[in-house]
DNA sequence: GTTATCACG
DNA sequence: ACGTACGTGATAACA
């Protein structure tokens, strides 16, 4: 066994002085933590011991200063901008888990020398990290020192064995004390004997080896012919016998501290959840990414076991060889795939034996045969395959008409459904993430041989082809999911959506690109308009720049400004329209906000991705959102206008091919019938049940009115005090949203909960049962990490209650429409329908078809939207048809 | 690359 | 007293 003792005050300041100075953006110094955790991480992947530690000196005086006054005592005091990094580097050390030791009255290096005598007491080898060469002292056969230099921000180390001491000092490594005693060390104050530099020492010590020794012969030494000792330094040598005792003292590293120490108790342990919220506060952004860090924690680390492992690595050419290499995969349990390249670079890999693998390189330009055909086999339903991102290698397939089927596992989605907050899912990542260690650079590739492809492919296949041989992925995270309690969502819902939105984005959505232009003009000249009206108040100026806008109305017209934001007054629309009054240029630009967003986000943004067929192709990302939903880009297709008159003229531009019509079903009030659910609130699953209008009954509830008095104003309270409870509610958010005092508003909310007691009851829980478990989960399981919950800082603390609160409500909804996908996407096909789903906006369910199925296909959508599960409330879905958008909604 | 704004559920 | 809904993505300005 072997332990790392690494010298904490030694490398962090020479971190702080080799590394460039680095803040964050609030001004704390990180340069010395930042170097102290690099170096460390380097060392661990250099050594891999199976125990580390640190050590710390105590600022306390030492017995030693008594002894001799003055010692240190004038060394310099550590600078304001390392020692605020002292407490930052040991709460890092303790969110990593790694002990460290400090005792009051000894300093770093007498705890390292005692830590590594207890070691080989123990019967360990020892490691003891340090830039200092006081501690070459402490070098035995079972001891090695490693001698950190940083220069420049580049590190080096050096092994210092009982062998390399001898080799470079000519003598043994305890005898460091006795030239230290000669030549003194002016940065640990030990004075040595005046007038005796390292050249004497060095040749002194070798010859006599101990200071005692050189004392005890002075004068045969003086005499003897090949002394170093010349007349003069004989001299000095005698003068400065006792300097040289103490020095010799002073340099002697203590091995005995009374420190308690076992070797076993600083075997490596998995890092702490808590070093990713560190190292977001340090900004310590590629560290994250490297060691695979996650506001859910670093799963525990665990190092696939190595053994010896023999794989074949094969370039497939030939159709004979295609054909062996496809019946080995047909029998294989699975194999681990990665497409690359738009599909013409393929790496397959697979098990043949318990330790035997065989990573099959196919390239489209080596392959001789069919190469269609090749992938067409391999793509089938008869091989399993492991892959990552299937749902965009699906589209790539179905793209180029090739089979997408067998797909068993997704890698990234299942990184999603085990840490839907981690942001990132790369294969990089994951490996370091599940393994904790960097994903190896494998050495078989030889970059010349792949000579048309850039190196990032080359790097992407090598790594797949490392990374799956191995076969980690997988078998790590298959039996972290039914862990979780998602493997059900995973293989029910989520892996077989991709194929699903695959279809969806490779269908799209048809545009009437004249109608748009036409739209398009009229904007472009109602903006002109606008602009030059809002000219002619003020001068001309970049309406679109909210700082100029801002110097504009506040400074140049004078008038009252609102909120403040980071870079000056804020100039949105909550605040201009409270201008509206003012001036006349308020509501102009407003409108002309209203215009120039239009036209430029959905307008020209539209414009620019329509395709050849006049269809509009969105992607869908799986991974993205923290609570289950999907999230759409390029373009994002799920916030097209609707709620002005104006906006929602887009709709009309969205529309199903001539002789089709287009089928839009949308679950009612989804979010508000989950809560009833899930509360279990009685009153408010009878709201449900009468089947009135929701928002009247509550209101009707929380003012104690019959239905039919229900005024306006009363139903437009309780929709937003509806809303707040799903996104977890404050009065002071809410007395906003109406324009009323925060008392008024709490009255409501007081209330409401009166009328709901069940409501508060479930906000109550679910908070609770947050800080217990630090995750919430949907109905189906979907987790989220919330390390928020635990957060002392108020802020962020109440930011985690009101996650807590809507997590499971908005992720149970996202996981509903998910399942109604994948079945609606069945039964079409089933059905032998033509219709095709093309989009989905949370909520909302969009079917483009003949216009003769569309009864057929209404009366689907609703059953299949509404059978995805049994609530205690109805779950209603509605459908419409249209030959546009915004007449099927 | 970050910030402000605004579009959606 | 704290600072104020939840979840997204695109654009333009500005550093």
């Amino acid at each position: 066994m072997k332990l790392m003792v690494i010298d904490g005050n030694s490398i962090v300041n020479r971190s702080f002085y080799g590394v460039r100075p680095l803040t964050t953006r609030d001004g704390l110094y990180t340069n010395a933590v930042y170097g102290f955790v690099t170096t460390m991480q380097r060392l661990l992947d250099e050594e891999e011991p199976d125990a580390l530690c640190v050590t710390f000196d105590r600022p306390e005086p030492t017995f030693r200063h008594k002894e001799y006054e003055g010692y240190k005592a004038q060394r310099k005091r550590m600078t304001e901008e390392l020692a605020q990094q002292m407490p930052v580097l040991k709460e890092v050390l303790d969110a990593m888990d790694i002990p460290r030791y400090e005792l009051a009255g000894y300093e770093a290096d007498d705890l390292l020398g005692t830590i590594s005598r207890k070691c080989e007491a123990a019967g360990w080898d020892c490691i003891v990290v340090t830039g200092d060469k006081d501690s070459l002292q402490l070098i035995t056969e079972h001891t090695k020192v490693k001698l950190v230099s940083t220069r420049m921000g580049k590190t080096t180390t050096k092994d210092m064995t009982p062998e390399s001491f001898q080799e470079e000092y000519g003598f043994e490594p305890v005898h460091i004390i006795d030239l230290k005693a000669l030549m003194g060390d002016a940065s640990d104050n030990i004075p040595g004997v005046k007038g005796v530099g390292e050249k004497t020492a060095m040749a002194l010590i070798q010859m006599y080896r101990t200071v005692g020794h050189l004392y005890d012969h002075m004068p045969e030494i003086c005499m003897a012919p090949e002394t170093p000792a010349k007349p003069g330094v004989v001299k000095k040598l005698a003068d400065g016998e006792n300097d040289a005792r103490m020095s010799g003292h002073l340099a002697t590293i203590i091995t005995d501290a009374p420190l308690e120490f076992v070797p076993e108790d600083n075997l490596r342990r998995p890092v702490k959840p808590e070093l990713h919220s560190i190292f977001l506060r340090l900004e310590f952004n590629k560290l994250i990414e490297k060691m695979g860090l996650t506001a859910a924690g670093t799963p525990a680390a665990e190092k696939p076991e190595k053994r010896d492992v023999t794989v074949h690595v094969e370039q497939v050419t030939g159709t004979e060889q295609a054909e062996k290499l496809l019946e080995l995969w047909r029998n294989a349990e699975h194999v681990a795939l990665l497409a690359l390249e738009n599909l013409s670079v393929v790496m397959v890999d697979c098990w043949t034996g318990p330790d035997t693998g065989c990573m099959a390189e196919l390239f489209f330009d080596r392959y001789t045969g069919d190469w269609n055909a090749l992938l067409s086999a391999l793509f089938s339903a008869d091989i399993r395959k492991v892959s990552h991102n299937v749902k965009d290698l699906t589209r790539i397939l179905l793209e180029n008409n090739l089979p997408a089927e067998g797909f068993i596992f997704d890698t990234a989605l299942a990184g999603y459904l085990l840490d839907a907050t981690a942001g990132h899912y790369e294969i990089e990542r994951l490996f370091a993430a599940y393994f904790r260690e960097e994903l190896p650079k494998p050495v078989f590739l030889d970059k010349t041989a792949f000579s048309p492809l850039s190196d990032r492919v080359q790097e992407e296949a090598a790594m797949h082809s490392y990374a799956s041989a191995i076969d980690a992925r997988y078998d790590v995270m298959l039996p972290k999911l039914k862990e979780t309690g998602v493997e059900e969502l995973y293989f029910q819902t989520e892996l077989p959506l991709c194929r699903v939105l695959a279809e969806m984005e490779l269908a799209g959505f048809r545009v009437d690109a004249g109608a748009l232009q036409s739209y398009g003009e009229k904007l472009s000249a109602a903006i002109s308009a606008l602009e030059q009206k809002i000219y002619s108040y003020a001068g001309e100026f970049n309406i679109n720049s909210p700082k100029q806008l801002g110097e504009v109305l506040f400074e140049r017209l004078g008038m009252p400004h609102g909120k403040r934001t980071k870079t000056g007054w804020s100039t949105n629309a909550e605040v201009l329209d409270k201008l509206r009054g003012e001036h006349a240029i308020v509501g102009d630009v407003l409108e002309y906000r209203q215009y120039a967003k239009l036209k430029s986000t959905y307008v020209d943004g539209l414009t620019k991705v329509i395709g050849l067929d006049a269809r509009i192709r969105t992607s869908f990302q799986m991974t993205v959102t923290s609570t289950g939903r999907l999230s759409s880009t390029e373009p994002n297709l799920q916030n097209i206008p609707t709620r002005t008159e104006l906006g929602s003229e887009l709709r009309r531009m969205f529309v199903a091919e001539p002789g089709k019509v287009l089928v839009d079903a949308d679950y009612s009030q989804i979010e508000l019938r989950l809560l009833a659910h899930i509360s279990g609130d009685q009153a408010m699953q009878e709201a449900f049940l009468s089947g009135e209008d929701f928002h009247t009954v509550t209101a009707s509830q929380v003012f104690g009115v019959p239905v039919e008095n229900v005024t306006g104003e009363m139903r437009r309270a309780a929709k937003a005090v509806n809303f707040g409870i799903v996104y977890g509610i404050s009065a002071f958010s809410l007395s906003q949203d109406l324009g009323v005092t925060t008392t008024d508003a709490k009255a409501y909310m007081d209330a409401y909960f009166e009328r709901f007691p069940g409501v508060k009851q479930y906000m109550e829980d679910v908070v609770e049962r947050a800080r217990k478990n630090g995750y919430v989960e949907t109905l189906f399981r979907r987790r989220r990490a919330l390390p928020e919950i635990k957060a002392s800082k108020f802020a962020t603390r109440s930011f985690g209650e009101r996650v807590a609160l809507n997590m499971p409500i908005q992720g149970t909804a996202a996981d509903i429409i998910k399942l109604a996908m994948v079945k609606v996407f069945d039964r079409l096909k089933k059905e032998g329908l033509a219709a095709k789903l093309i989009m989905q906006v949370h909520d909302e369910l969009i079917v483009e078809c003949p216009e003769e199925e569309t009864e057929r296909v209404a009366a689907l959508l609703e059953e299949e939207m509404e059978g995805v599960m049994e609530l205690s409330v109805p779950l209603v879905a509605e459908a419409h048809s249209g030959t546009n958008w915004l007449e099927a909604k």
